[in-house]
DNA sequence: TTTATCTGGTGACTTAGGTTACCAGCTTAT
DNA sequence: ATAAGCTGGTAACCTAAGTCACCAGATAAA
């Protein structure tokens, strides 16, 4: 296993010291819940190793907010750590992952003490921003076939694949809509010529 | 007129000074343009009085996406100005405002040497992100008529008055439809009992 | 092996909302 | 006063997408 120092490079080692001192490394098995909604915090994660997938739901819908990344953390965690407030997310390990787990009482502190750290999470705040902006212009202006076709790239991108290995009943949980209606759209992206479904999975094009 | 330290209650004396010293004090009549998609940043606006809309927008469409009120400062702006990036949205006075502007190059310091600044902008992301998310799942989960319902209220809120004066056009603009679907939509919740259509403005009941 | 379950595919139907075209009543300029 | 432009209303139509019912093939469990 790396190091701490070897992961979080750019921050300065008395910084690492402390993460080493109060910080907690726990690996997360595949599809593992790291943050459910209305949960309050006492550990912001912060990924070292994997990936993790950030949703909102309403009543039995779901919609895949974005990836957490190596070397990101999650704002919404962060926030409900700082002000003891509810998240409105919830969050799952996308593959096996080695997170590091900030105490939030130390955090407040750890903040003020270190700008580095400060800038980090401002960088997130404005990248999940951004991040959900795009995703209310696709709601907003874009049909279910565009949105499919970028969903299934980001997978791929993700699994670092063209070929992925998923349900359209995932697919479609994750997209806010139905089954058969990814069955349908499918179909359609396939005579585009843009996906080919085979017995492996579908090849994105 | 009031003084800054009036309009900003709770904020250390020695920043009221810098602010006085480095900031500008402007007004803005209504429907003035503070923010444009793509602006680089130099000034950082802070609401003193009055009101600013955000906005996205994709081709011609736009789609309102919150306020910012007394007290409150635009994050995109914020982001901008550090980072030296784009605006990703634009802004607009919805009414007569005062606004204190913040050199972004002195930004920079100032989070770093005053805490309840870097407070205040880790709130406002929140904020906002709670709000976008909320634009979410109103899009993903509401009809238009309950999209229509919640826009009239909010408006309600921001004039302070049961009665608004708007046209039909602007509200579609603003949620990101078309103006006939609105009339459609406003004859539906006046069937409802919800709303009164009068020579005056529009009646939330 | 023989169920039972999961998976994707499909046709038929419904609905919200976007589009087109047009009209009547006000306001505002000329 | 007359014309031009804004405003809201409406009918007809179209399309994307949600829903229902059902089916066949694959996979896993008994």
């Amino acid at each position: 296993m790396r190091t701490l120092q070897q992961y979080l490079q750019g921050l300065p080692i008395e910084f690492i010291d402390q993460l080493e001192k109060f910080g907690i490394i726990k690996d997360f098995s595949e599809q593992t819940e790291i943050l459910r909604e209305g949960q309050y915090v006492k550990y912001v994660p912060l990924v070292l190793e994997g990936a993790v997938k950030v949703f909102t739901r309403h009543e039995d819908k779901e919609l895949l907010l974005y990836y957490i990344e190596s070397g990101e953390s999650c704002i919404m965690s962060f926030n409900a750590g700082l002000k003891s407030t509810a998240s409105k997310v919830f969050a799952v390990a996308d593959k096996k992952s080695l997170l590091l787990l900030l105490p939030v009482e130390k955090l407040n502190e750890w903040v003020k003490s270190f700008p580095s750290l400060n800038e980090l999470f401002f960088n997130l705040y404005d990248q999940r921003y951004a991040s959900l902006l795009d995703t209310i212009n696709h709601l907003l202006y874009s049909r279910l076939d565009q949105r499919l076709y970028n969903y299934l790239q980001e997978t791929a991108r993700q699994k670092n694949s063209k070929i992925i290995n998923i349900r359209h009943r995932q697919m479609a949980a994750e997209l806010g809509t139905a089954r058969e209606v990814i069955s349908r759209v499918m179909k359609k992206l396939e005579q585009e010529g843009k996906v080919k479904q085979l017995q492996g999975g579908i090849e994105i094009l």
